[in-house]
DNA sequence: CCGCCGGTCAACCAAAAGGTTTATTGTGGC
DNA sequence: GCCACAATAAACCTTTTGGTTGACCGGCGG
């Protein structure tokens, strides 16, 4: 049988170091390239292509310090940006907030795990990924699964707006300034937010929006 | 001249890898042994220390997931917990608040190494551990000096603890119970803080907190 | 030795935020 | 037309914060 080959993207040259060496010990796995953003991916992967030599499994992170971020690399790559076909990407990240892996799954990952998996985990979801398949680390399964059971409640747009205010320190008074409505209104709408969010003050939804990506962060 | 013998305390097995891998490279540096959190690295230690075969250098994650943290574990092995001498502790991690570093550094670590930071940085911080001198990223080491300049007002370390807990969303009386000290002495360090910040209220000193990077927030 | 500073605490007052109830308006679905 | 719901708003009350003043202790430097 063919040998997979794989193409790691990662920032960090530890990690991209330490996946090589857990990679190439496994029987049947190669590693291709490596890139450290998004953007090298893109070229390491048109090159291989044109040499002939193309990538089964791109293993890509998720948050890449400067460069492309691995939603936006992964999107392009699946866009056929690269070459067609496109191979799968598995993505091997740090975090699994619920906005981070619809993310990934979206933009056509066929994959999710995380870097704390023990090797042969890493090596089942690579074999998996190579064979058309997806993979999702127990957790993340487990975590997609929990979502469904029960739904969280949905912050309207509005509540988005009033969030992000509320995250640049404004009070109150300021917040019905900026939006045009009243105190009164304010105070109506963060009594919405808490209750959907499960918490009981400001800086505590704003904890919890920011962990769930609900608003972006600075 | 004898090899400089590391112990690696990481929880993700990739990272291990590549730290090994990247290290047995180098002339000069061997691995002695590798823990996943910091009770292992203490039992690690006391091991080797028996067996006459001590580490020159512990190169220590921040943050592992379910186990001892990093900072708790150095303090321990600094307070020489697991046998005398305390070998240097070189602080290998992904963020670089503020928050993180003071307590590092606090905890007694001799060095503050970013886990995106070429190899032959890598290398060069633990020699200088191992020669007992401190080493400090150029990123870490920047702000520090930035911060010198800039007579800018210091935010005290126990502060900026209460910062953190701040960010959570944890009330003053939450806060007060987790340091251990009165809700009035709270709001006393709030107070301050909102004068250092230039701010008026905790949801805008988070903010401006978390953009000066002096607590750390995604 | 003395003063300064960081950390601790208290009492007090004013302002802001949290919580509840009630109500009006507009929009979209059935 | 009716219902549900988002957005708006007010009145009322309780709790939490913010701001000030003053005080005590321990360490550290002049």
């Amino acid at each position: 049988m063919k040998e997979i080959r794989v193409l790691l993207v990662d920032d960090h040259p530890v990690v991209r170091a330490g996946l090589r060496a857990m990679l190439t010990g496994f029987e049947g796995i190669a590693v291709a390239a490596e890139a450290a953003d998004g953007a090298a991916a893109l070229a390491a992967l048109s090159r291989l292509n044109t040499l002939g030599e193309p990538v089964d499994v791109v293993l890509m992170d998720l948050q890449m310090g400067a460069g492309m971020d691995g939603v936006t690399a992964t999107g392009r790559i699946k866009a056929g940006e690269a070459g067609t076909p496109a191979p799968p990407v598995l993505i091997l990240t740090t975090f699994d907030s619920d906005a981070d892996i619809l993310a990934a799954v979206e933009a056509g990952a066929s994959g999710y795990m995380l870097k704390d998996a023990p090797p042969e985990q890493i090596r089942q979801a690579v074999l998996a990924a190579a064979a058309g398949q997806t993979a999702l680390a127990p957790e993340v399964a487990a975590r997609l699964l929990g979502r469904i059971r029960n739904p969280e409640p949905a912050l309207s747009s509005r509540e988005i707006q009033l969030l992000e205010l509320l995250a640049t320190g404004l009070g109150n008074r300021a917040i019905a300034r900026q939006l045009f409505i009243s105190e009164a209104t304010v105070k109506t709408h963060l009594v919405h937010i808490y209750r959907k969010l499960g918490v009981d003050n400001r800086t505590a939804a704003i904890a919890v929006a920011t962990q769930r990506r609900i608003i972006r962060r600075g």
